[in-house]
DNA sequence: TAAAAATGCGAGCTTTTACTCACATCCACC
DNA sequence: GGTGGATGTGAGTAAAAGCTCGCATTTTTA
């Protein structure tokens, strides 16, 4: 892979007319990924839906591959944030509650927007955007060793990093692929549920809720 | 998204002549998207490499898509037999036994030729083939449904269908993950462990050979 | 209010790339 | 060996799309 050519950001916007500017382009792109796909987001396309000259758009964007990205950067944040946030705020809820609670998360934000994401999940790879989501899939694997260490005492696994690894990936494959395949899954009270259920037992042992354990006795 | 205009399958080789023709342009988009990228592969640069002129390649691929899609179809292709004779060799072994051989099995898949398959998984969304990548999901899934039909007793799930989903994709994500970002993870053998112990538990309840059988008791 | 800076414009240039077509060559079969 | 179908060729076409550049307009600044 010879290295790109890199280009330069462009000049950041300075006064209110040209940050409104930006937002058009944005939310054009936007639209445009959503509603009408990844081929027919062409540059000068984008600027006509946002009522924008070409010429400006590539004032404060310098390359195609930049509007992607920075609609994904945007969306990297926003699932950080509110990861952080849940993160938090379970960090003393029963393990169950604590999964429930972040598996949740994840279902919401890719609720909000189905069809934008499923752009973004099948436009990142093609733009160099990778990176970003990889960043995304750092830091949620660093918040969840966060709270494998907090709660270590009442987990069985042993190498969190690997843990978090298998974790991470999961949740954001099954909540990609239900977006991508079965967008009704995330409105199914069941996905949420089996998701947890599957989590839970892999860090603690069983879900039941304290004696009611089950032990089915196979042939050693 | 409007219709495609769906380009006629081009001739067929009849000749032994013809079929190393289609050979080497295989081979050579092979090649190239492995060692030079998607943005590289374009259709006089794949005629080039195979030795074939540019006119050649359009006599048996309508377009260039199909070509991603040919490889991308061999590769789903033997994903599945291998799934498929897998499956029935583990028909009757113990459960966790029977986990790990398939999760085997999709780590050696990816560990041919990491990669092609990076390069697959990322040309796929944006070619047309995300069908057959949902194909080979709804396959897998069939046989994993049959499985747990047949071993139903041992298993504690419910809603075979969805447990088969979330399967299906965790274990197709990990896999690719690792590919992408971990390619060591695949020669781990931690990997296959844990991805088999998180999968035996949510089956069943717990790895544990038997009457090792633990009770983390906590607050109800 | 005048100069300077920031912002906006859009015709069109340039490059890239998928794909065609008219013709040459090879091979099977009689 | 000759005829017709199969196969191979590659210069050239056409369309698309990213991006530039010279200039107009608006806003800030002094």
């Amino acid at each position: 892979m010879p290295a790109k050519p890199l280009p330069q950001p462009r000049k950041a916007p300075r006064q209110k007319r040209s940050l409104e500017t930006v937002d058009a382009i944005l939310a054009a792109t936007a639209h445009i990924l959503s509603k009408e796909g990844l081929e027919k987001a062409t540059t000068n396309h984008i600027a006509a839906r946002a009522g924008v000259s070409i010429g400006s758009l590539y004032q404060y964007f310098p390359n195609k591959e930049s509007l992607v990205r920075a609609l994904n950067d945007r969306h990297t944040q926003e699932i950080l944030a509110l990861l952080s946030r849940r993160f938090e705020e379970v960090r003393e809820a029963p393990i169950p509650d604590a999964v429930r609670a972040i598996v949740r998360a994840m279902v919401d934000v890719h609720r909000h927007d189905p069809d934008l994401h499923r752009v973004l999940v099948q436009a990142t790879p093609a733009v160099g955007a990778k990176v970003e989501t990889r960043r995304l899939e750092a830091a949620a694997g660093r918040l969840l060793v966060g709270f494998f260490q907090a709660r270590a005492a009442e987990l069985r696994i042993q190498d969190f990093e690997l843990s978090a690894f298998l974790l991470v990936q999961s949740v954001e494959a099954l909540t990609h692929a239900a977006v991508l395949e079965h967008p009704g899954l995330l409105e199914d009270e069941r996905f949420v549920e089996e998701t947890t259920r599957m989590i839970v037992g892999y860090l603690t042992d069983g879900v039941e809720p304290a004696g009611k354990a089950r032990r089915s006795r196979r042939k050693s």
